[in-house]
DNA sequence: ATGAAAGCGCTAACAT
DNA sequence: ATGTTAGCGCTTTCAT
């Protein structure tokens, strides 16, 4: 039972006078230092929980001038942050790991350069520990005048090469574009298309890269009028695949970037009376919610959101603490069910 | 542009310097106090600037005893989060309008006993100037608990009358659930079901009351049978959806209580070879993205997701600033699409 | 209108 | 192993 009245907390002071030690120790104790007494410690223990003890993290923050928070940055537009179950995948997973360090998750969308100025700002204060980045596009300056500012940045994701580069959580988006082309060939599709993320992701080019090896290697041809770029929103997956329905080409295969371009096809192909899997087989990417629920279910790739956001959170403490973060690929899996 | 290093950050002692002025009339302009000259006022200003000087939240906060933050709480699984968009709806209008006001945004999720523990204790160590609780169920004692800390405390959705109410921002469900049975009455559905929300939240039984009121002043009945409860997932509409149409009884219409369960529903409908609207319409309720790309677009019930986020916001902020809070109900509206 | 000074609650040398 | 003592950077009386 938590009690404290909020003006009647009780400081670090009660609680080392009511165990008969000096703050320092109390201190000490309470940070796990092991350099105290057995004694000392039972006795500050026990007085801190008669008491209700919580410290004061603004003070604590003052004092080492660290923070205990990270944030959790979406450079995306509110509308697809809402949008795309990916993120809350992602931001859960974050939210968990910090918890258990005792880290707080500041949850920041960035969409306005008043949005980013006021980020920077934020960052300069030193109010933040580091800052995860979700969704960056192209070259971004963000996370580094971020970073230059001091603070640690992990992205979620690999960033383009040429940058100055961060550490990163990323899904194996190469193997799960093989896995896609797979799971497609393995359908017998010999007339692949797909729809590609924004051509601005590393995310979109490493999955198709991992797509079109596999099927160069299989001896399948991939040309450029089957290839499209969609947004990961599920109109943007409707209206390309309409697009690619009416461009005359033939197909009977589709690998969409993620899972919203796929539900998004899957609307388009069953208005133009197609079947699925029977005429165009479908295989998307992510494995949210909505896959399984998608008619007919969703074969997609699987990428342990949770696990990135676990990932990037405790990268980011690591970094923090002063420690080394050696950026992570995470497996994906293919999670096959109708669609393909 | 922000430069300072975090090391060398300049403090309120560096830009009084610069300003000529002390480190009192330098705090006094930055908190826009008006009993400074317009002289010092500007010099203070013009130094900030240059120096990028942004303040130490931690100092601030231990000064003032307040934090400048909120909690947004969502006291559900991790995994209801990430399947609905409802909660990315109103977390981005939270985030805005705490970000307009200088607040920052702890997002947490609550599912275990320990989160809840973490929760109130985090709350009793001052850490947050107010907490917004999303999908509150039964009598949660966990907003009273918080509140009792003396931490203000704002609900989205009414809570149920018998416990100590907090201010609450709502949607309209009791209108929202006329519409819906407006909708369907129009289309002329003489047999409607419905598929409720959990049985322990007020939005269930508000939307639930209010389109049985409808149904009943236009002379429509709406037998047990036909009202089965849901749990707002996708995958629970499927399920319910089938087990009404599997029980015998005729019906030519639906209210889902969310999007969700309306696209679950969508398919078993389709499945079973039924047509919609023709065969049975269907109304849905909150406009997520997932409604217009619903196969057939979903007609439903509007309600405004991040105007509610932006009201707590600012309703947390007003109390914390000692101010008063009146509870307030948002309009909903119909959307009117293929389904119904 | 402005400055001096006290203090918010904690941590981290530094002594002992 | 423990206590003493400075701060961390800000706000806010209280004087002037």
């Amino acid at each position: 039972m938590v009690t404290p009245l909020r003006d009647t907390a009780p400081t670090l002071d009660t609680v080392a006078e009511r165990a008969g030690v000096s703050r320092a120790t109390a201190s000490r104790v309470l940070s796990g230092d092991p350099r105290v007494s057995d004694r000392a410690r039972e006795a500050v223990r026990a007085a801190a929980a008669e008491l209700s003890y919580v410290p004061r993290q603004a003070a604590r923050s003052l004092a080492t001038s660290r923070s205990d928070a990270l944030a959790f940055v979406v450079a995306e537009s509110g509308e697809k942050f809402f949008a795309d179950p990916f993120f809350a995948g992602v931001l859960r997973g974050a939210q968990v790991a910090a918890a258990e360090r005792r880290r707080q998750l500041l949850f920041v969308v960035v969409s306005s350069d008043d949005d980013r100025a006021r980020l920077e700002e934020y960052a300069a204060g030193g109010h933040v520990d580091g800052a995860m980045f979700l969704s960056v596009h192209g070259d971004d300056p963000l996370p580094g005048r971020v970073n230059r500012l001091g603070v640690p940045v992990v992205l979620a994701g690999r960033p383009p090469s040429r940058r100055a580069s961060f550490p990163f959580v990323s899904p194996d988006n190469f193997t799960g574009g093989r896995l896609a082309a797979q799971a497609l060939l393995a359908r017998g599709c010999r007339r692949p298309a797909t729809i590609t993320g924004p051509r601005d992701m590393t995310a979109t080019s490493d999955r198709f890269g991992g797509f079109q090896a596999e099927l160069t290697e299989q001896g399948v041809e991939l040309p450029d009028a089957r290839v499209v770029e969609g947004d990961f929103t599920i109109g943007g997956g409707y209206r390309t695949m309409r697009q690619l329905l009416g461009s005359g080409e033939e197909l009977d295969g589709l690998f969409a970037a993620n899972d919203l371009t796929a539900v998004g096809a899957l609307r388009a192909l069953r208005e133009r009376g197609l079947r699925v899997p029977e005429d165009v087989a479908v295989v998307g990417f992510d494995d949210v919610p909505i896959a399984v629920d998608a008619d007919p279910p969703l074969t997609t790739v699987r990428q342990p959101l949770e696990a990135m956001g676990r990932q990037m959170a405790r990268m980011l403490i690591d970094l923090a603490d002063g420690g080394q973060a050696t950026s992570v690929t995470l497996d994906v899996a293919l999670v096959p069910r109708d669609s393909a």
